[in-house]
DNA sequence: CGAGCGGTTGAGGCATGTCAAGAGTTGTGG
DNA sequence: CCACAACTCTTGACATGCCTCAACCGCTCG
């Protein structure tokens, strides 16, 4: 292995379990970059060359469509993204760009499908990975068609502070912008969500949340552990969250 | 292995690698019930005891919340299901219900579980299903978040009318009602959009779809590979597929 | 300073959901 | 075999959720 590789790697569920030889197999033939802000990394529908490993930073995932983008989910260190793809050996279903100054390992995908044939570990770890990951978009997808976009807002708000450890005001992760793209809805209907939602319990200064009413807020939100988690604390279900799991596709 | 065992089960690419005494194990483990129309064979929370094979007839996947309702997916002959609440062995995330009268086999999760770690193919063989099945949503999602009502319908007929083999005139394979609650929508709405796309180069008459005009369908639904597939043809994006992928979840 | 961008607010319109009624079909039990 | 119930599908009228367009504010950064 490399001197200089990041100890955090090594200890995400994905790479934990492998022998260590292999482990360090894998980092020889990766290689670590560092990004500015707003670049788009990955295309969509481009063939997928590597698995990525966000460092630092933070990195969207996006899908288009006929000139339109949605968010589909924010990729926070120390986890990786676009598994799937590469393990399919298949093309990009999103694209990515970095959302500020993020650093990024790559590792070859033909290493990491090689790799996970190698060591039966690895390959426990990938079905673990891989399974959550599924589950956490099913999640997602539950949400935008169950939930109409005022709950959708409302159990995003609390479901944060839920992360932030409970506290009732915490700030947003994320530009308001984005998450209104995630959410599926537009930047001005979130404006006029988050000022409606003071008469539900919530209020909103600038990025500052603060829950003034959690029950009614709850009563809103009606939050299930069937969409909001926790399986493993899901991933593509939460945008931007720094307790959230280490695997985005 | 149970001489009765249906030998369609071996050819899913689930089984198709695994050692053959191995494949005998997890039948002899499991077992086959037939169960009517309109049974809740899964309830969504309950813990994942089994891994579900359809034999015959089919089988929707649906979410529920705050007395809401949504078709996730429709299950049919011979497709495996709910694999990624077993391997995880977590609580399932979508009920199940038999549309028709339908011929289930019933594997226990725990023989899964302990299975791939037996069995090197069979741990490749989860991760390729798991991989196209994370696939799978995300291409729903996409569906869900970018493209609006109208051009969901049209994309249905479209990819419908592919899978019969590019002919002009096909039946759904699924009432409306079902079909609407997958789209995304009220099925007064469905009948509705089915209606005024007739301007847009479909024609419908019961359960009868006829393409009067493709180039016109096709302008207005914008197939999308990174959507509508083909990956291996997709699942869940594909509601009522004949020729679909063989896992869901 | 001025351009650019994110965010907010308002006006207006389209898309979609809701409620209600009726036609057609299916399934069931007498 | 028929009558009835239950259900799907359709259609209309209406309400509303959400989007679009536009203007404006405040902030950041060249």
């Amino acid at each position: 292995m490399r001197p200089d590789t990041d100890p955090r790697i090594r200890r995400l569920h994905l790479f934990r379990d492998m022998a260590q030889a292999h482990f360090a197999d894998l980092m020889t033939a990766s290689y670590v970059q560092l990004f500015p802000p707003g670049l788009e990394i990955i295309r969509q529908g481009d063939p997928a060359d590597f698995l990525h490993i966000v460092l630092e930073g933070s990195v969207e995932l996006f899908g288009q469509w006929a000139e339109r983008e949605c968010t589909m989910a924010v990729v926070q260190p120390v986890s990786t993204f676009i598994l799937a793809a590469c393990i399919r050996d298949a093309p990009y279903l999103m694209g990515a760009r970095t959302l500020e100054r993020t650093r990024l390992m790559l590792v070859p995908a033909s290493d990491v499908r090689a790799m996970f044939r190698r060591d039966g570990e690895f390959a426990l770890a990938v079905i673990d990975e891989l399974a959550a990951c599924y589950r956490s978009v099913v999640r997602s997808a539950k949400s935008m068609k169950l939930r109409n976009s005022r709950e959708r807002v409302a159990s995003y708000l609390l479901r944060q502070s839920l992360l932030a450890g409970g506290t009732p005001s915490y700030t947003l992760p994320v530009e308001k912008r984005l998450l209104a793209s995630y959410l599926g809805m537009t930047p001005e209907n979130l404006s006029r969500t988050l000022k409606t939602l003071e008469a539900d319990g919530v209020k909103i200064d600038g990025a500052r949340v603060i829950i003034t009413d959690r029950a009614k807020l709850t009563a809103l939100a009606k939050p299930d552990r069937l969409i909001d988690g926790p399986d493993a604390v899901a991933t593509s279900a939460g945008i931007g969250l720094p307790l959230s799991r280490e695997g985005s596709g």
